[in-house]
DNA sequence: TAGGCCATCTGGTCCT
DNA sequence: AGGACCAGATGGCCTA
């Protein structure tokens, strides 16, 4: 088994939003930790992570209307939105964290589901469509006993024929193998 | 320009 | 109470 690509767990357990009421550059600094942690890629990896742009400020914006209810308090300068309370602030930079964990797990699962070398990046929807049909033929090459490679040669070539083809088609319609099918 | 994909924010719900 | 999880809304980027 591979290791994983990166793990969010060794990250430190600070609480994000500590520092918030005593240094006025935290947000600056949760950016520089998350962006930290969106630089670390698995070099076995054949994509690059572009799932990871640079994060948008931490906090405002905010619609007026969203963020009424929660900061309980109008802000003096009427132009501004006011910001966030510190609970929703918290809250969002969790949340960004776990996408972020859950974008990596993708990412993880991309370098295990095979592609054509001309196919590019997989979207998250094909990714686990392709893993579901990946599983399904290493199943099927288990249960059927067979050489690996001859099997999944045999399958191309009756699949031509079968009506059970199916076609692993992922956005681009590149990448495609047959027989498995997906119902 | 439309559509697909994505990140982010947000409020709600559930769990510990 | 606080955190995890989820789904909807929104806006940006990219490609055909």
């Amino acid at each position: 088994m591979e290791e994983p690509c990166y793990s969010f767990d060794q990250e430190d357990s600070t609480p994000d939003f500590l520092f918030w009421d005593q240094d006025p550059n935290i947000e600056l600094q949760l950016d520089d930790l998350l962006l930290d942690y969106c630089s670390l890629e698995d070099p076995s990896c054949p994509w690059p992570s572009p799932t990871h742009p640079p994060l948008a400020p931490i906090g405002p914006p905010v619609p007026p209307s969203a963020a009424a209810g929660v900061a309980g308090g109008a802000e003096a300068d009427s132009s501004r939105p006011p910001p966030a309370s510190l609970h929703r602030r918290a809250a969002n930079v969790r949340e960004r964290k776990r996408m972020l964990n859950i974008n990596s797990a993708f990412d993880e699962l991309r370098c295990h589901v095979p592609t054509f070398p001309y196919e590019k990046r997989l979207s998250k929807i094909d990714t686990l469509r392709l893993a579901i049909a990946y599983i399904a033929l290493l199943g099927e090459i288990l249960l059927s006993g067979c050489d690996p490679k001859s099997y999944v040669e045999g399958c191309l070539r009756n699949g031509l024929q079968s009506h059970h083809q199916a076609t692993w088609n992922t956005s681009d319609l590149t990448a495609r193998l047959s027989w498995v099918k997906w119902d």
